[in-house]
RNA sequence: GCGCCAAUAGCUCAGUAGGAUAGAGCAACUGCCUUCUAAGCAGUAGGUCAGGGGUUCGAAUCCCUUUUGGCGUGCCA
């Protein structure tokens, strides 16, 4: 559990805590209070392993020159037995700090210790979070914006649970309310298609196009031939949806577990209908006076809670709104499943949704008290040809699938590229995608993993395994590709809490390509097989626990790791 | 109209709880395999960080404003 980032930074505050009673005590400061400042790393290595800027933030309060102040600070400091093997001032002020070899030492021991536990944390102190990522209609396919939810949703759990919460996905289906009746009568009319002729019948108008949606009534024709031409219309769309949402929503988790995403709980919508909670829900906020009536439809005055505008909860047909559905939903998370935080996935197209949501929960009655809900909200996937925008609508039927897509591309290369920051546009190339070469930057870290698999083969042949941590000198990795990997080794628990606190799950891929960069160019600057023995085990030990720190990295993203390609 | 997100190299993107000379990949050009995997490495070239103000020792990063693009603003979900 260690973080080599954090310890170093803890300590330098510490030793600059020290070298202020000791400045102050010389009188070569005026103040022994240590001054505001922060514990950098420098983006440039001419500028040290780790920079402060304390002397920066107290001229002000000092009145003196900032490079005085660092100068005097950098003077009382006792850097023995410390991380720190050398201190000094520079730039306008700057403190820059230069890592000892005690500090890459305990960098191989952590990894060695942690194995593939290494980058762990328990900071989030076991809270349970609940992530609800995907929940697609399961009235049609799953699209290239699934894809693209569904891999931020699922590292987005995974950091979470590296980080010391207890995570739980989860996947909302929408099976009922006005999409899946209009889902039932779809099928309905293309069924009657089959049997009466084409034009027979003429279709929904907001209806689902889909080649699915004949695929179902084809399914149906098939099994019970014409026998619900003559059934009244409820009783038939009953027992279309009947069939199809159960054949859909099996079909959605095929499809994920494809994409390697495994739920812990697919949740219906129907069962808050069925078990009460909706009614309860709307119940409990007219109680407290927090709707009205208008036009024959329940409002939620949710302008009250800071909202832009009110909210219908039940429509004047009777029928409770999605809106009433989704806070029964998250009373049901937070209250009936004791959630304390909970973190819905969502497109952009939901944002407004999102913003006024978020307004609803904080009324007190709901009971939601100081638990957390949040909001992911990723930007769209823009699909891209040969350089044109491709418009697709899950409606008309004309979008790319996300099994379309596995069939296409590699799960790893799929995983690897959408997992982006969230809140940029993505482009999608489809050109580019298809094609599984070095144009993929997972293949490039995949590439450095097999390599070094196959590195450790063959020098086990020539009698040489990994030795312990103890047994090799650190010292000698001094050359500056060496002491670059090891320095983004120690990176990775750091990189784990900041995409956590962000819910920027992508800073793991930039991590690894990082630190698959630093080890291809360690691997052709440095040799390994015929050097002197000390130089040859420690440069075998860093190569080995790249190999750990990428797997453990790509474990989290989804990806596998090969160990020869 | 109002609201949310964005705009950084030719292209795709990093870099934002303010730090030192703004980075990478692709594309272009030059090199590196009789030695551990060349799906790799080294190097050259490429920039008014959309425009304009402001805050301060210091701004791609924070504030204001203009422009451009995506999305939202349903008794759909």
């Amino acid at each position: 559990m260690a973080n080599l980032i954090e310890l170093a930074k803890q300590q330098i505050e510490a030793l600059l805590e020290g070298a202020c009673v000791c400045a102050a005590a010389s009188g070569a400061l005026p103040s022994a209070d240590k001054p505001d400042g922060a514990v950098e790393i420098p983006k440039t290595d001419a500028n040290g392993d780790f920079a402060a800027t304390h002397a920066l933030g107290g001229a002000r309060a000092m009145k003196m020159n900032p490079r005085k102040i660092a100068e005097a600070l950098i003077a009382g400091l006792d850097l023995s037995g410390s991380y720190f093997s050398a201190c000094e001032a520079a730039g306008p002020g700057f403190m820059n700090f230069t890592l000892s070899d005690k500090w890459y030492a305990a960098v191989l021991d952590a990894i060695e210790a942690e194995g593939e536990r290494y980058g762990e944390s328990d900071i989030g102190g076991g809270e349970r979070v609940m992530v609800e990522f995907v929940s697609a209609n399961p009235t049609g396919p799953m699209t290239i914006g699934n894809a693209r939810g569904g891999v931020l949703g699922d590292t987005l759990a995974a950091v979470l649970g590296k980080t010391g919460h207890n995570v739980w996905r989860e996947f909302y289906v929408n099976d009922a309310g006005n999409q899946v009746e209009l889902f039932g009568q779809s099928i309905e009319a293309r069924y009657l298609q089959i049997c009466l002729g084409e034009d027979a019948v003429t279709f929904p108008e907001n209806g689902y196009h889909g080649d699915d949606i004949r695929a179902l009534a084809r399914l149906i024709y098939e099994r019970d031939g014409d026998k619900y031409v003559e059934t009244d219309p409820v009783t038939r769309r009953n027992a279309f949806t009947a069939f199809a949402l159960p054949h859909n929503i099996a079909l959605m988790k095929e499809h994920l577990e494809r994409y390697r995403i495994y739920y812990d709980r697919f949740f219906l919508e129907s069962e808050l209908h069925e078990s009460g909670a909706v009614a309860e829900t709307v119940q409990l906020l007219t109680d407290n006076g927090y709707t009205y009536e208008q036009d024959g439809a329940v409002w939620l005055k949710n302008t009250d809670f800071g909202a832009d505008k009110d909210e219908v909860l039940q429509r004047s047909n009777g029928f409770y709104t999605y809106y009433a559905v989704d806070i029964a939903y998250h009373r049901n998370k937070f209250i009936g499943r004791g959630f304390d935080r909970v973190i819905d996935v969502l497109g952009a197209d939901h944002h407004g949704h999102a913003i006024r949501f978020k307004a609803t929960m904080t009324a007190p009655a709901l009971g939601i008290g100081d638990k957390t809900l949040d909001f992911v909200i990723m930007q769209m996937v823009r699909l891209v040809r040969d350089g044109e925008t491709v418009k697709v609508s899950k409606r008309t039927g004309k979008a790319l699938t996300l099994n379309d897509l596995l069939d296409e591309i590699s799960v790893d290369a799929c995983r690897f590229f959408f997992n982006a920051k969230p809140d940029t546009h993505l482009e999608f190339d489809l050109g580019l995608a298809v094609r599984q070469d070095s144009e993929n930057p997972v293949y490039y870290v995949q590439y450095a993993h097999a390599r070094i698999c196959s590195l450790i083969s063959a020098l086990a042949e020539d009698g040489y395994a990994v030795p312990s941590a103890k047994d090799i000198d650190v010292a000698v990795l001094k050359e500056a590709p060496e002491r670059d990997v090891l320095k983004q080794l120690s990176m990775l628990p750091e990189e784990l809490r900041l995409a956590a606190r962000d819910y920027d799950p992508s800073r793991i891929n930039r991590y690894v390509i990082e630190l698959a960069a630093r080890f291809h160019r360690f691997y052709n600057a440095c040799r390994i097989k015929g050097e002197a023995d000390d130089v040859l085990k420690a440069r075998l030990k860093l190569a080995d626990s790249v190999r750990i720190v990428l797997k453990n990295s790509l474990d989290i993203l989804g990806v596998s790791a090969p160990e020869k390609m």
